[in-house]
DNA sequence: GCACAACATTACAAATTTGTAATGTTCAGA
DNA sequence: TCTGAACATTACAAATTTGTAATGTTGTGC
C-alpha cells in the first residue's frame, strides 16, 4: 500500500513517515502544496493524507485539483484548524476524513485501515504498479500520467501480466492464457506480444517494469519494491 | 437513501431523524440494541449510525454480529466515549467514522455524505437489458446466455447505448462520444456501426433491442419493460 | 572466449477492423 | 399513392492488428 503524506512540518512529516512505515506501508512524503500535487497528479496512491495549511498551494487547493483531474485516492486532511465549517468544507471538497491536529497516532492508523479496508470492498478495477496503472473498467491505461493506447492483444497480456505481478509467469503460461493454445515452442508470438508491450510501456520511460527471467518466463514489478 | 440510527436518548434520535430526513434520506430509529440489531438485520440500509452505549445489546456488539453475518454498510459510531482507545475498537470492527458527542449536525452530515460518496463509486460494472448483460470489467458480452465478441467499435458504441439504456440517443451525440468527431451529416458511420452490432446482439434473435427512432436516433431499450 | 540456447528485434504478410461510398428500402407528408 | 428524406444494407478499400519467420543479440556453462 502507498500513502502520500503532504505536510510542511518536517518533524511530523518524518513522524508519521516513520510510524506507518513500521505499520507496513509505503510512504512519499512531500513538504510544500506544489511538490504534493505533482507527486499525486503522477504517481498512484492508495491513499493521500493532506495538510491543510501548507505554503503555496493549500491542502484543499490540492484536493480540489485532484478530484477534478478524476483521481479517486481517499484523502485524510489533517489541520490544526478544527472549527466545524472547515471540517464540513473539506467533505464537500471530497475528502474522506478530517482529523483535528494534535491527533493520536493510533487514530490516525485506524481510520488509514478503515479507508482501505472499504476501498478494497470495491472490486479493484484498478491495479497499479509503480507509476504504471490499469483500469479495467475504462480498459484504459497510463504510465506516469500520460495515457497509452493498448491494442487487444497487448491489453489482456498486460492483464495477466499485472493480475499476478511481481510473480514469473513461463511463456507456457502465458500463451495459454493469452492465446489459449497449448504452447508450441516453435512459435514466438508471447516474444513479439512482450516486445510490443514494452514498445508502449516501458521503452518510453527510464524505468523498466517487465522483467526477462531467463528460462523461467516474464514477470511485472515494481523495481523500487521491498 | 435509507438510513438506520440506532440511539436510545429519544430526543436525540427524534432530532436525528428530522435532520437527516430535511436532507433527503429516510431513516428508520431503533431505540434499543436488539431492535436495532433487527433493523439491520432484516432490511438493506445504505449507512447505519450506531450509539454505543446502549440498554442490551451495545453498539460493538452490534457491527460485530453484523460484519459477522456479511453485512457490509458503512457505519458510523457516536459516542460520548472519547478516548483514543474506544475510538480505535471502533475501528477495528470495521466501523467507517467515529464521531464524539456532542457533535454538530453539519459535520454529522458531511461525513454521512462522505461515505455514502465513496459507496456509490463502486460503479456497476454490469449492465443487464432483458437477456441481454455486458460486463465491462471482463469485456464480456452476452445474450440469452451466448457469448458474443465485439470488436472495439462495437462494445464501445454497445457501451453508450446501454449505459443510457432507454434514453433515444441522436446520432450526433453518438458521433461524439464514440468517434469523438463532430457530426459531420456527409458520413454513415454511425448507421454502419449500428448494422454491424445489430448483426451480432439482435439479428439471431427473436425479440430486438436496438430500437430506431426516426429522425430522433437510436435507443437501446426492453420491450417487456414497463 | 566459444558455442549454444534463450530471448530480442525487425520485416513481412495474413487477417481483421474500420470507414467511405454506392445502392436499396421504408416511412411520413403532400 | 407519390416523393423525398431518413435509414439499412452491401461492397470495397484503407488502416490496423496480429502472427510467422528470419536475423540479431545476450548470457551461461564449458
Amino acid at each position: 500500500m502507498r500513502l502520500l503524506i503532504v505536510e510542511d512540518e518536517v518533524k511530523t512529516g518524518a513522524y508519521l513517515q516513520q510510524g506507518l512505515n513500521e505499520a507496513g506501508f509505503t510512504v512519499d512524503v512531500a513538504t510544500t502544496g506544489e511538490d504534493g500535487l505533482h507527486h499525486a497528479m503522477t504517481s498512484v496512491y492508495d491513499l493521500i493524507i493532506l495538510d491543510i495549511m501548507l505554503p503555496g498551494v493549500n491542502g484543499f487547493e490540492i484536493l480540489k485539483k485532484l478530484r477534478e483531474n478524476g483521481h479517486v485516492s481517499p484523502v485524510i486532511f489533517l489541520s490544526a484548524k478544527d472549527r466545524v465549517e472547515d471540517r464540513v468544507h473539506g467533505f464537500e471538497l471530497g475528502a474522506d476524513d478530517y482529523l483535528v491536529k494534535p491527533f493520536s497516532f493510533s487514530e490516525l492508523l485506524a481510520r488509514i485501515r478503515a479507508l482501505l479496508r472499504r476501498g478494497r470492498t470495491i472490486e479493484a478495477h484498478q491495479i497499479s504498479v509503480a507509476d504504471l496503472s490499469v483500469d479495467f473498467l475504462k480498459r484504459r491505461v497510463t504510465r506516469a500520467g500520460n495515457r497509452i493506447d493498448l491494442t487487444a492483444k497487448e491489453f489482456s497480456l498486460l492483464e495477466l501480466l499485472i493480475r499476478r505481478k511481481s510473480e514469473v509467469l513461463p511463456k507456457s503460461l502465458i500463451a495459454s492464457q493469452v492465446w489459449d493454445m497449448n504452447f508450441d515452442s516453435d512459435t514466438n508470438v508471447v516474444e513479439v506480444a512482450m516486445r510490443r508491450l514494452r514498445s508502449k510501456i516501458d521503452d518510453p520511460f527510464e524505468t523498466k517494469l517487465i522483467k526477462t527471467i531467463r528460462g523461467m518466463g516474464y514477470s511485472l514489478e515494481d523495481p523500487q519494491a521491498s
